[in-house]
DNA sequence: TCAAATATCTATACAGTGTTCAGATTATGC
DNA sequence: GCATAATCTGAACACTGTATAGATATTTGA
């Protein structure tokens, strides 16, 4: 009785919420977020349509579940990028700040249907975004560049928003096809030369 | 018999393809692209469901010729701003540059709905969006900033990406409500920056 | 001028949608 | 073990996109 997560009766789910969410996500992957129907969700899941009004309010407060579950994906993503980096010094801050961007434009690209959902208005993202683990990353990697000497703290001022616009604007234009992709490097090198970075 | 556009029999509507495009845009803007139906949009026409199948293939079809309208509409509104710059020689190339900034970003605060219908995958912009208004103006505009002398040709490769993405970036987190609006002459200075300008 | 041909729109129908609500089923606490 | 609560089902409602057949208006050609 203590292991009711491993039981699955055919009329209770165990942990029907996340599947909710896990299934809407891969539906959406190949889909798109309009074109997300509750209904295609809950048989995918094989339950009834009504059983998801038991923990969502409606549909789009599922997509709202989907877009905070994937907004942490996206910083756990450049999270292990990060993470991979071995080189030390200045040389890390630099790798560090680059794979970064790299892991932010390298999941849009692969996922254009999930990033949309985020960041097109579908979700209501929580106010307290910058707890995320996406920003923080990006006030460290900023941290770290100044520490390193690669720029001054004077150009550190507003670098979050300037970053992360120059980076979300490349991504989103890429994906929507108004940019080539090779035209990423230059976004970024352009947002060194604005940090007045090396 | 040559007046056809201003006889509005019960049957023929006159000029219905745009009629429809127009109600599609107004609806757009109170609900949002999602959200959108096309019985919703017959009904603002006051014609039946059926009729928008004989100018467009799908409901789809019906968005993206609402996403062209308003991709032109949007390099009008930059135009306008730019137009009305009195200034001449390196302040009036100055002051253009940036009415055109400030246009982008004034016309997306200010119809987030339509503005996430042309960069939010939900409309198939053509492929030669290098011809719109919006582009040239941003290719002149940079044109102009060189020959004024306040950034110089080698800064200026690669200039359009690097502004379109920021500002783009910018005005998508904003609205989004993950970035605050005060942080948009940030990221003009730091586009300027990065363009080596003044 | 007047029928034939064409363009334009309507009516109806179908499968699928989000959502509600009463009730069936299973689990939980005493 | 039984009442209670949690969880899910089934049926229903109004709505959606879309296909098809037919009605109506306009244009064409003689």
């Amino acid at each position: 009785m203590a292991q009711k997560a491993l039981l699955k009766s055919s009329y209770h789910h165990g942990d029907l919420e996340t599947a909710l969410v896990k299934a809407a996500i891969s539906l959406v992957r190949k889909y798109g977020a309009d074109h997300l129907s509750l209904r295609a969700v809950s048989a995918e899941v094989g339950v009834s349509p009504s059983a998801a009004y038991h923990y969502f309010q409606d549909k789009d407060s599922l997509v709202s579940a989907v877009g905070e579950f994937l907004f942490d994906q996206l910083g756990e993503k450049q999270e292990l990028a990060i993470s991979k980096v071995r080189s030390t010094g200045a040389k890390g801050a630099r790798e560090r700040f680059e794979a970064m961007g790299d892991a932010y434009f390298k999941w849009a690209l692969s996922e254009p249907n999930l990033y949309r959902l985020i960041f097109g208005g579908f979700c209501e993202l929580p106010d307290s975004h910058n707890d995320s683990k996406a920003w923080q990353l990006l006030e460290k990697g900023l941290d770290d560049l100044v520490q390193a000497g690669l720029i001054t703290s004077a150009n550190r001022v507003g670098g979050e928003v300037l970053v992360w616009s120059a980076v979300h604007g490349a991504s989103s234009l890429v994906i929507e096809g108004l940019m080539p992709k090779e035209s990423f490097p230059i976004v970024i090198k352009g947002v060194q030369r604005s940090l007045g970075m090396k």
